[in-house]
DNA sequence: GAAGTATGATCTAATAAATGGAACAAGTGA
DNA sequence: TCACTTGTTCCATTTATTAGATCATACTTC
């Protein structure tokens, strides 16, 4: 709240190239943001020096490929993420189906990993990209075990469901959230001292329905519960603080 | 050059983060860029406000995940990383082996994209990863065909090898970088006005060494070849400035 | 081919913002 | 319990940012 004004005006223009997709040329930036150019210009002038930002053959500005070595680390270094790779692999090559992980960042859920399967019609999550709580096994699983954050879009559930979920320990999720794809998510716990435990995750196996029959939903939910159980054993124990 | 101080301090404690690995405290960020831990709180106010930082559960702080969101926007914007990435799929299918993309940016080669092989034993380069020019493929192709800034590692061919590279059309890498390691690469052409054209990226094939000889040199160069044909295709004509 | 209109880059005085030392609170370890 | 470290906040001084105008260059239109 109390931040670098300047700073904030920087970011501003990052994401504005972020969002627009294209190159964008000074001008058009000044114009959208309210900026003066040579302001702007002096902004870029720093994003470009530390390869943030690039620049078109033309001159115009765009998101450089700096922020994927950044993002790429950030990810890297989420113990999460860190501790599931190996587990994601492993499962994804058994089921030969597209398996992910979403954890509760900065009061959103978002893809932290995903190793995809290898059919032609198969699921492909983004990394990094935000998923919507209300239809989603992860969004279920999160307002079961989890610590929402109280939004707008607080998980309905259906009579019994909580219950369901609560019981079995894994979210079955088919047709709600996209038409013809089946998710079904355990959660991945992190021990936090004597018994207690705080739902650090999501893993998750998505297939078109037809495929996910075939899996089997009682061999899909058991491998997986045991995959993330490993997964939580490698994350090794501590963390009670609020969840970032 | 003429940037504004306050942004290029917020990128600073930024690439210090990244540079770090793990989480890092207010004071320790302090003390090691020389900045009062007052600025620091500010300008790491600015960068967790956007998300582009993250807090530790201990109040520490580390790269955020609005950086990966960020950069898988950045290579996906790039239009060679558009046009090639569903032949670098067709073409890593093709094989069972790892492909991949390099280009010159910011002066430096980058792994642009890669789509990674099945086998057991595969490479597995990084996505944003600098590449060195010296000893690889992709170094020589640029040396040959591309504009290589003058720098301290210049390319430096052995008698002939230039021109084999430039007679076949592809430059192949044996356990000269890597042990153990082959990499035949190709490179991607932009037309850019009538025969004349860019050199704008180099696909390359990894593989280790008994396992590309299954292949067969004559076989992998003759399929990259065509499909970087393609790629170049999907580009379209244009483009004509510096590198950048 | 020439004029007009875009653009990006550069300069400067006025001003608003960053600075950083110090004081505060919260937490940790001895 | 005390001492030490950490993250946070405050505020007067100084510095860097601002924004308008100007310049050079590329592109489009006539």
């Amino acid at each position: 709240m109390a931040g670098a004004a300047t700073v904030d005006k920087a970011l501003d223009v990052l994401f504005h190239l972020h969002e627009a997709g294209g190159a964008v040329g000074l001008t058009e930036i000044g114009r959208a943001l309210d900026l003066p150019k040579s302001s702007c210009h002096r902004l870029l002038a720093s994003l470009v020096d530390r390869e943030v930002v690039s620049r078109d053959d033309q001159g115009r500005y765009r998101p450089g490929l700096a922020l994927l070595s950044l993002g790429i680390g950030a990810q890297r270094g989420e113990p999460v993420v860190a501790a599931a790779r190996p587990i994601l692999e492993e499962e994804a090559r058994a089921f030969g189906e597209t398996v992910f992980l979403v954890g509760l960042r900065h009061d959103r859920l978002r893809v932290l990993d995903k190793v995809e399967g290898w059919g032609f019609l198969r699921a492909a999550p983004g990394v990094g990209d935000v998923v919507p709580v209300g239809p989603t096994a992860a969004g279920k699983l999160y307002g079961v075990f989890g610590d929402l954050p109280p939004g707008p879009e607080a998980v309905r559930f259906e009579t019994g469901d909580a219950e369901t979920i609560r019981r079995q320990g894994y979210a079955l999720n088919r047709d709600a959230w996209i038409e013809g794809l089946s998710v079904l998510g355990v959660p991945v716990w992190q021990r936090t001292g004597a018994g207690a435990r705080d739902l650090v995750a999501v893993m998750a196996l998505a297939s078109s329905s037809p495929r996910f029959d075939q899996l089997g939903e009682a061999e899909v939910a058991a491998r997986l519960l045991e995959a993330a159980a490993r997964a939580g054993e490698r994350l090794g124990g501590r963390r009670a603080g609020g969840a970032s």
